[in-house]
DNA sequence: CATCACCATTGCATAATGCAATTCTTGCCC
DNA sequence: GGGCAAGAATTGCATTATGCAATGGTGATG
């Protein structure tokens, strides 16, 4: 565009563009890795599962607060995870309002499981990229990640892969 | 896995984290931009938008399996599209057996603003990003994107925000 | 022209969602 | 203590998203 440019416009850009572009591989790669390896799941409920995953047990409205939905959505995905043997409703002692909800076994695995998947297909790139090229590139992530969390201490649902709402 | 690792392993395990730290920072971007811009559109809808507005108008199959969705799921989320103004099938004159989907204007408008909603967010980001670090990004990120594109010629319709399937 | 492949659509069943009750449980105020 | 407001989970209802399996047309090939 400008040829006597502010400082950086040009610049930002640029970057931009480049980030909008490996954003669209990363989701690819989050995508096929649940589709790979959890096969009879679908995405919302394993979004459920890796909240779960990451931030413990958890009570119905909290979860649903953290994945974005309507408490309602919550709990019947809950109950089709429950019945699947992914998750368990237990009730909290404490307040007999309010109940957890955490993994089972067989649900933490299968987090682990897409996760491990997930990384390896990523380490598979990493593995392809020059030399001289990967110092560079942890410390620009590095940078970018901290440049946008500053304002949100963003969570990790959407490690899943993606995101839904409507 | 293996304790006697190959040269470089953990800097390939460094790259990885950094990226899917990354990762979940875009994702999260991504999805908030369609929210903010895309009031009463469903996020299945708005992807189906983004694949007409980066490939042109294309035929329901090739559409749907751009998507990675049956055929039937795009005919009937099409027809939610047209009905809303933001496409438009079209017959194709060289072969009855099949028609055309494409955006109006309105539709192209709002995949628009969405793009330039999200556009606006990372470039926010970046420009938080010291300068010593930005030409480093870019390299990185090509570098990134290049070797995680040499398998797989990955389309756009990612490029929503997320995915969706079962 | 007869069959086979391709395309869009429709029927059917399940999942995901949101909003609006409904039913308990807690807390708090008088 | 009684009662009432707020909080939590669930259930009812309607719409969308999906996949699989027909169905009805159209094109192409032999």
């Amino acid at each position: 565009m400008s040829d006597e440019k502010p400082p950086h416009g040009d610049e930002v850009d640029a970057i931009t563009e480049a980030v909008l572009t490996a954003s669209r591989l990363l989701v690819g790669i989050s995508a096929k890795s649940v589709a790979a390896v959890a096969g009879p799941i679908t995405l919302p409920q394993f979004r459920l599962l890796v909240a779960l995953g990451s931030r413990g047990p958890l009570k119905l409205v909290s979860l649903a607060e953290m994945l974005g939905v309507n408490p309602s959505t919550a709990t019947r995905t809950v109950d089709r995870l429950v019945t699947a043997g992914w998750a368990e409703r237990n009730s909290n002692p404490d307040s007999r309002r309010e109940i957890t909800v955490g993994l089972t076994t067989a649900g933490r695995d299968l987090v682990d499981r897409v996760t491990e998947y997930r990384r390896g297909e990523i380490a598979a790139i990493v593995e392809r990229i020059p030399h001289e090229q990967r110092a560079g590139l942890v410390q620009a992530l590095q940078a970018f990640t901290e440049a946008g969390e500053e304002p949100p201490p963003r969570a990790s649902p959407y490690d899943a892969g993606l995101t839904h709402w409507t």
